[in-house]
DNA sequence: GGCCAGGACACCA
DNA sequence: TGGTGTCATGGC
């Protein structure tokens, strides 16, 4: 199993090139962007998370004095603005009173202490606990999203219990824990999935299309 | 006009 | 425990 995981990300890789990811300036810019990115496109994210930096609004000590209202307004174009808000509003009035607005005494946590907290917080839920883990803590843990389970499927790769933690088991189980690995191989999953695996039929001009169960002689 | 996008959570059986 | 409804804008 580890050669085959090896060989998806190496394929995506020479066919896509290195992603670059997280897009954005600093550690907390990653959280918020997390958060808004739950079942949002990502330019509708660029948006929301340009209007929060034009109103000097992307700091912990700022998000926390901002009226619930307002942020709601701010986050608008990311869709959900309501629910996105309180979600901000709860990791930010949290991290002030916990860890004193303080991310790298967060970040300091062991990496099972650190998914534990990032859980507690109500709107963070796995993948965005990941998310952060990976792309702001930079801690070696693999990161599940729809397009991660559309594509592993498609490649007859996709474990018997359809559950996050399985999928994630399939990773770290068969992955030496690399952070910078699990930084690309999921970057190249999204990136992927946006370019090729929404649309089935141009999946068979795709880079992974000699492995993917789609094209196999059942 | 319909579908989907880098989910999470409450509620119900 | 697992399925379903809700939250909602913007691009194609």
């Amino acid at each position: 199993m580890t050669g085959r995981l090896l060989d998806v990300y190496h394929r995506l890789l020479k066919h896509y090139g290195p992603q670059h990811w997280w897009p954005a300036d600093s550690p907390f810019e990653v959280i918020i962007g997390a958060i808004l990115t739950q079942s949002a496109a990502w330019s509708n994210v660029e948006k929301a998370i340009n209007n929060l930096k034009s109103k000097e609004a992307l700091s912990v000590a700022a998000l926390r004095r901002l009226p619930a209202d307002e942020l709601a307004r701010l986050v608008y174009p990311s869709g959900y603005y309501n629910a996105k808000a309180a979600k901000i509003k709860s990791f930010v009035d949290w991290l002030g009173e916990q860890y004193d607005g303080d991310l790298d005494s967060l970040f300091r946590l062991d990496t099972p202490a650190l998914r534990r907290e990032l859980l507690s917080v109500s709107g963070v839920g796995e993948e965005t606990a990941d998310s952060i883990m990976l792309y702001a803590a930079r801690k070696p843990i693999f990161v599940i999203d729809a397009y991660t389970r559309r594509i592993v499927g498609r490649l007859g790769l996709a474990p018997q219990v359809d559950s996050y933690a399985a999928f994630q088991e399939l990773f770290m189980r068969h992955l030496l824990p690399d952070e910078a690995l699990f930084n690309e191989y999921h970057a190249l999953f999204v990136r992927h999935g946006k370019d090729v695996c929404q649309k089935s039929p141009r999946c068979q001009q795709c880079c992974l299309a000699s492995l993917c169960s789609l094209h196999r002689v059942p």
